[in-house]
DNA sequence: CATCACTGCAACCCTATGATTGCAGTTCGC
DNA sequence: GCGAACTGCAATCATAGGGTTGCAGTGATG
């Protein structure tokens, strides 16, 4: 299990600056590290350790080819990061909707309870 | 301009683990910035803070309620950036299909070029 | 076979930033 | 008016983690 990291580490991930840029180049097609290493201005071994934060939440999956390792990044994690968040956008939307309606319309609200 | 930032910047403000608490806390409802540090194990100047880095971002909105400020978490704006990292991540899945479709069928693809 | 390119691991540095405490200014309740 | 609660600003601390260098191991290439 590496691909069910809950939305904020997966977030958490996304956030590093480096690591975006990372991504963004893997999403053009699969690199390997020391490929991404020649193009972007920080070491291999920066990049690698970037590169396992990715895998640990399945934003990139990773595939010996010969002598190298390629990483590959991908979009379906990414969409399906997208589905949790928009879900908990639309339930902070709902809630603040019935909050609003309940301080307007003080009666027949929240029934028995604590 | 405060809820424009791109994604990447969002995500570095999601994927702080205090600031996702706050942030789930006000998606209950809006609160002040004192009432968050009743109820979470840290102080009231920090999650100012925090509150701070997501008003940068549009997650949250302020409003001043009598003497207090009261936040409110924007799920709207979760949703937009949803929808970006939902594109975003299309975008890699198409381009990785098509490459591999080329490497298997490596006649009518690139024209000319370098 | 000798060399070169790519990887992995480990130790280390240094800055960003999350968290704290302390103080001063404002608004509310009595 | 006085005390209590909430806010904002500033200085400070300490750790996480992003970046580096160095070395050893392994598969490709000539």
């Amino acid at each position: 299990m590496t691909a069910d990291a809950a939305p904020a580490v997966v977030c958490a991930a996304l956030g590093e600056p480096t690591r975006w840029k990372i991504l963004t180049r893997l999403g053009e097609g699969p690199m390997s590290a020391s490929a991404l290493a020649k193009v972007m201005p920080v070491s291999r071994q920066a990049i690698g350790k970037h590169l396992d934060v990715l895998r640990e939440v399945g934003l990139v999956e990773s595939e010996q080819r010969g002598r190298e390792v390629v990483y590959v990044a991908v979009g379906a994690r990414l969409n399906a990061l997208a589905r949790e968040l928009d879900r908990i956008g639309r339930v902070w939307e709902t809630r603040l909707l019935r909050i609003k309606e309940l301080a307007e319309n003080p009666d027949a609200g929240p029934p028995a309870g604590s």
